[in-house]
DNA sequence: TCACCATGCAGAAACGTACCTTTTAAGAAG
DNA sequence: CTTCTTAAAAGGTACGTTTCTGCATGGTGA
């Protein structure tokens, strides 16, 4: 009845650029998508009368139609106790970005969806893949997700034998022991580590690598471990490394903060750095290139992680599966600044030297 | 044909519930959603049937027919020539971290979307309202978005009588002044700005404040800016500024990363700080309370403002528009540490805690 | 006994699009 | 003139929900 005259009060829908173009509605679908054979002047006329009209199509109908959405989710999983802490570092919020980027470049939108929701949440958007940040071993989540069919890409190699469609991380082994013998290389005899009790994959992972290079060189672990996401309890972590008998005289942080946690504690106790204390952290931070000193930062390079997750995962939606390897590892990268380099490598470890003069 | 027995090879779909329940479609849908009057068995006995045939509702379909799809943009405008800052800076992570939880707790998920985008990434998704990021004046995003009836609510007063549904922003003025003030009473005679030769609102009424206040008290402006996208622009022009002949003795800068380049700019010229020169810095991060010396910044308390632009549109979105101010200001929080006070402005403020002897 | 009503459920019409199939028109080849 | 080919456009169905309307049934008051 009042269907090909006036749409009652909401958009105007391909019917009406049909009636007004005097077309039919398979051509008005055609001549915006690009799709069968029109003549030029067609699908022009088409095009001129969709704008005149203010025309939007439905994403909801053509999803329902296609079945495609052209929305990931980027799902973050909670450190601790704390209800979401989406970039809580700037390692996710780096990480973040890239993804983004790089979906919407080819088209696709990132949704932001916490691992631990109710079920409803993830029920009310039509995901065509899910990115997954650092998922929990036997995360339930993506279990369903993964036997709905729907592809899974991970930030982090996923533990539990979790069935993803494909992964990316670094080789957080390999990054500690390279820190660690670059940290003894400066003159370290006995390195501290800083870390979290969480149970996530990297904390797990690079405190083992820690423990095990330590075994190897034969030096006993001096480390303090602390819940890593409250921001007061990584001081006095630092704190307590650096009031140890056992005091060591250089120390890795794994998390960001942990840098100038362990600066400030250095300074309490009088410790000169890097003369009397070496230090590394774990940072995609800029700030560590103008602290005092500049801190030797190790980067996980997440933009290029951001990204590699999300073109695997589109590859995955659009059956491209072949082009890229499922499985990537991104090199980490150590900025080497003045917190670890000793004056004298090689000569006595703690030479009493004046601060340089201006 | 097919239809009641055998889905081909996608999801299980409502009929198939129905099927296999032994009841109409009519009653899957209305025991799963809570509505109509069905006796609790019936409801227990489809909720279960869904469950075990691992029933999940098409989201297309149902944005489809309700018109809500639960979906929200947040929209982040581009800083200079780059393509996508979000998370430049500590500010929008933290506010896009409270946006995404206070849509969550009300069942709403956030999409991230550019401003400047290709016209087809804002068309293939659903969105029910959008939260739009220091908007420009006339923003051509925003215009099409009202025109079509899609409630936005900006962070950042809207300027060029943008037509949003409304906004959220801290009263940037009264800040700029109070710590001005702040900084005059601690000594400061003359006060400079670092600032951003960008376009948007915070930059320009902060700039403006200041200068109203330096006409205010008599002196003459010194100020630097730069480009606020390049990371290392700010560095140099912190430089600049300590190097002026008529060099200030208190700082302020606009933006994040400004306080560690003027910290390290003040030592390249063996300024002590507070001192020979009083600090204040525009940020949301941490480090600012371990630096040497700490360093006073001043809050935007950007998780106040993303969870009450979100409440905002939501309102909107649902109706219920009387409830809240569609305008809020957020008070801003000066947060006053070592490098703002000056010893003779009173006697010792914070005497040193060091920690307790080991 | 007869309305009458509340309860419990089923039928079927949308929602707006994409795409498969079919029709029409118009030349070109036989 | 017929038949074949091809371009151009129309018809109609399906995607999977929600929800309006309506049909039974059985108990109740008059």
């Amino acid at each position: 009845m009042s269907r090909s005259t006036g749409r009652r009060l909401g958009r105007a829908g391909i019917r009406d650029v049909a009636a007004a173009a005097g077309v039919s509605i398979t051509t008005v679908s055609d001549a915006l998508n690009g799709k069968g054979r029109l003549p030029d002047a067609t699908r022009s006329h088409v095009r001129e009368v969709a704008e005149r009209l203010g025309y939007r199509p439905s994403a909801a109908a053509r999803t329902l139609r296609t079945g495609k959405s052209g929305l990931l989710g980027l799902t973050v999983t909670t450190y601790g106790d704390e209800p979401f802490t989406f970039t809580e570092f700037a390692y996710f919020a780096e990480m973040a970005r890239a993804a983004t980027s790089a979906a919407l470049a080819r088209g696709y939108a990132l949704v932001i969806l916490p691992a631990t929701s109710r079920h409803d949440v993830w029920s009310n958007v039509a995901l065509d893949g899910t990115v997954v940040i650092d998922p929990a071993d036997g995360d339930p989540v993506v279990t369903e997700l993964v036997r709905h069919g729907i592809p899974v890409v991970s930030d982090g190699r996923p533990g539990g034998a979790l069935p993803v469609t494909g992964w990316v991380d670094n080789d957080h082994e390999a990054a500690v022991l390279g820190l660690l013998d670059h940290l003894a290389d400066a003159g370290a005899r006995r390195i501290g580590l800083l870390t979290g009790n969480t149970t996530d994959t990297y904390t797990r992972l690079s405190t083992t690598a820690y423990l095990s290079w330590c075994e190897r060189v034969g030096q006993d672990p001096v480390y303090e471990s602390y819940p890593a996401h409250d921001p007061c309890a990584g001081a006095v972590a630092a704190d307590r490394l650096l009031a140890r008998p056992d005091r060591p005289d250089a120390v890795y942080g794994l998390f960001d903060p942990n840098g100038t946690d362990l600066l400030a504690a250095a300074r309490r106790y009088g410790l000169r750095v890097p003369e009397d204390l070496l230090l590394v952290c774990c940072s995609e931070s800029t700030v560590y290139a103008t602290t005092e000193p500049p801190i030797t930062t190790l980067s996980l390079k997440p933009r290029r992680i951001g990204t590699a997750v999300v073109q695997i995962l589109i590859d995955a939606i659009e059956g491209l599966d072949d082009d890229r390897p499922i499985e990537q590892v991104i090199p980490t990268d150590l900025i080497v600044r003045t917190s670890s380099q000793r004056r004298s490598a090689r000569t006595a470890i703690n030479p009493p030297r004046g601060p340089a003069g201006a």
